[in-house]
DNA sequence: GTAAGTGACTCAGAAAATTAGGC
DNA sequence: AGCCTAATTTTCTGAGTCACTTA
């Protein structure tokens, strides 16, 4: 294998705009205003610094290393007597300069990144190109753990060339180091691993790698292994569900543990959750369930309360009626009770379990076989089972293949957990998506009671469309800001460029809403009221049409479909399935899928997600 | 044996970048 | 008809899993 390295991301370039410390202007060295620039550019209502709870735990952190970076001594001590104000707002113009950026500036841009791609995206593996994923090395900054990470906020630092190991092939040239005066730390030829640069990253001490892309032969044929196992799981299910059922009641307290996790990760999905540390965020998955994170109902003797938060914070949470699940159920929950009964509530509900064990169990069942492969198996089985067949998808129009294709999709999004937060521009759409639904409805009202007037003649009362003198303003507004954007030399005249331009949009806004307003009117009375009844069918299904988007937004609102997509379902059941239904694959697998899954691509239509034989 | 540590890989949602399609 | 926004896609890097090593 040969490769260039790995490429550096640019050296910090110092602006000296003072931070401002108990009322007085602080100039500062070039690393501590890098660093305290980064705190300025963090949103107030981020995930950081909007969080009540946590953000004194991020500020904390935070002053800890820049107070290190200031050095002994340093006037600036007390974190509250700063005051970002200044800083934030050099900070925010900064962006909004960047925001006017031309076409030209932009194709600059687009070119760099293109060089950098063609010089350290490519390795030479086996005689053949392949594509490297990550070959930049990752920009220091603040380090932002997902949910409450008692590391959150402290300085992830500057990676330089002497902190690299390279592996790469006994044969293969060692790269030229990209930053002069600069050497690689150390070089190995390992063909036994995968990555081609690697390196210790400081806040966790975590090994960071440069690996190929997920388009790679080498990725592919481990995606395509990963999935066979989840297909040789489908031959074994049987078998695995008939011991996990039989030992729901053994004499032995450790195989009775062993068969109620191994049904919460069969049935619900879940991840086999390791021991965790200090200084990690406090999540689980089975194996590390807490008593506290069940609740047994009052109002039902069967219905349990599951709620945690897993893997990146995510919080789980479903009530589990165990009645749904018959006999195996009942005995699901008895057990579960009595693993909770006498210990206190931060007690492991499974103290005789941990991921290795169960890992061996399985393995004494089926060679290879781990608990990760359960949400593989599972999601797959579940995709092919939803989709619907063939003949139902036969006088359907391409978009409504894509939903139903979604609709499976969402099934299995939903069974894995996979969800997304969402934001408040968001929320904000589907809100005036609702705005706009009730708007519609209203003028549909007042379009029948046109309607009946001019059937009786009286059109005296009708309402009839007015001009909108927005409009005028708005196409001003926007003519006035082109004519800042494209004259505009200097940051300060950047700046307010962006600004006129955010002005006119608003305006624009505006002005739309206030047409949309009386949208449904016309401009003199219609004296045959078959005019009027054609508005009301056309706004029928304007209606009809906005409902049913507004219901699949709100639907999907909090799922996120892609994880599963790229990780757990088996892409050739959705091959075969577009070919049965005559759905071109590149409305379903956007280009970095279909890449991904080339290997997938060639299978016949009728290729189903079977255990293999033998 | 066995438990603790850790290297290497897959999987995760947020944020940035790009694209498509609605006005 | 083309501009702009909203939705989708890609990038980024943190967070899991699991096998293997070490004491």
């Amino acid at each position: 294998m040969e490769h260039a390295g790995a490429s550096f991301p640019p050296e910090y370039v110092q602006h000296r705009m003072p931070l401002t410390y108990d009322g007085e202007e602080v100039q500062l060295s070039k690393a501590a205003e890098e660093v305290a620039t980064w705190y300025a550019e963090l949103p107030l209502d981020g995930p950081q610094l909007g969080d009540p709870e946590w953000a004194p735990t991020f500020n904390k952190n935070f002053m800890t290393d820049f107070k290190k970076i200031l050095g002994k001594g340093h006037r600036i001590k007390d974190f509250n007597k700063i005051d970002w104000s200044g800083l934030r707002s050099y900070t925010t113009s900064k962006k909004l300069v960047k925001r006017s950026a031309t076409d030209e500036e932009k194709a600059e841009v687009k070119a760099e990144k293109q060089a950098t791609q063609a010089q350290f995206g490519l390795a030479l593996v086996d005689g053949h190109l392949e594509k490297v994923g990550n070959f930049t090395i990752e920009l220091p900054g603040l380090f932002r753990g997902r949910g409450k990470h008692p590391k959150t906020g402290k300085v992830k630092q500057r990676v330089l060339p002497e902190q690299l190991s390279l592996n790469f092939g006994e044969e293969a040239a060692v790269p030229i180091c990209p930053i002069d005066g600069h050497g690689w730390g150390a070089v190995q030829h390992d063909p036994s691993v995968t990555w081609l640069v690697t390196w210790r990253e400081n806040i966790m001490e975590a090994n960071k790698y440069v690996m190929l892309a997920a388009m790679s032969s080498l990725k592919g044929k481990s995606d395509r292994d990963k999935y066979g196992k989840a297909s040789k799981l489908k031959g074994y299910i049987g078998a695995i569900r008939d011991n996990y059922r039989g030992n729901l009641q053994s004499r032995s307290g450790e195989e009775r543990q062993m068969a109620t996790a191994m049904w919460l990760i069969d049935i619900y999905a879940l991840r086999v959750g390791g021991e965790k540390g200090e200084d990690e965020a406090d999540t689980v998955g089975c194996c590390s369930l807490r008593v506290e994170h069940f609740t047994f109902s009052t109002q039902s003797e069967t219905a349990v309360d599951l709620e945690f938060l897993g893997k990146d914070s995510m919080r789980f949470k479903q009530t589990i009626d165990f009645a749904n699940y018959g006999n195996v159920g009942l005995k699901v929950l008895r057990n579960i009770k009595d693993f909770c009964k006498g210990k206190r509530k931060n007690e492991d509900v499974f103290e005789f379990l941990n991921p290795s064990m169960l890992n061996a169990h399985l393995q004494s069942i089926m060679p290879g076989l781990t608990a990760k492969v359960f949400r593989t198996y599972n999601a797959s089985e579940t995709l092919q089972n939803e989709l619907p067949s063939a003949e139902d998808m036969r006088r359907l129009q391409d978009p409504e293949k894509v939903v139903a294709y979604n609709e499976a999709n969402r099934k299995v999004a939903i069974l894995c957990n996979h969800q997304k937060t969402v934001s408040a521009a968001q929320q904000e759409g589907l809100d005036a998506l609702q705005g706009k639904v009730a708007m519609l409805k209203k003028q549909k009202r007042e379009l029948q009671a046109m309607k009946k007037k001019i059937e009786a003649g009286d059109t005296s009362s009708v309402r009839t469309a007015n001009d909108v003198a927005l409009v005028a303003r708005a196409e001003a507004a926007k003519a006035k800001a082109e004519k800042l954007r494209n004259s505009a030399k200097t940051d300060e005249q950047r700046i307010k460029a962006t600004k006129a331009t955010e002005e006119w949009r608003e305006l624009r806004k505006r002005a739309a809403a206030e047409k949309f307003k009386q949208a449904h009117l016309f401009k003199n009375v219609p004296s045959d009221p078959k005019k009027v009844q054609a508005r009301i069918v056309t706004w029928t299904e304007k209606i009809r049409k906005q409902e049913l988007t507004l219901q699949n937004k709100s639907d999907n609102k909090e799922v996120a479909l892609g994880t599963s997509k790229i990780n757990y379902m088996d892409p050739r059941i959705t091959v075969a399935w577009c070919k049965r239904v005559e759905l071109p694959i590149e409305r379903v697998f956007a280009r970095t899928l279909r890449d991904k899954f080339n290997w997938a691509m060639a299978v016949p239509p009728d290729w189903r997600f079977e255990a293999p034989d033998n």
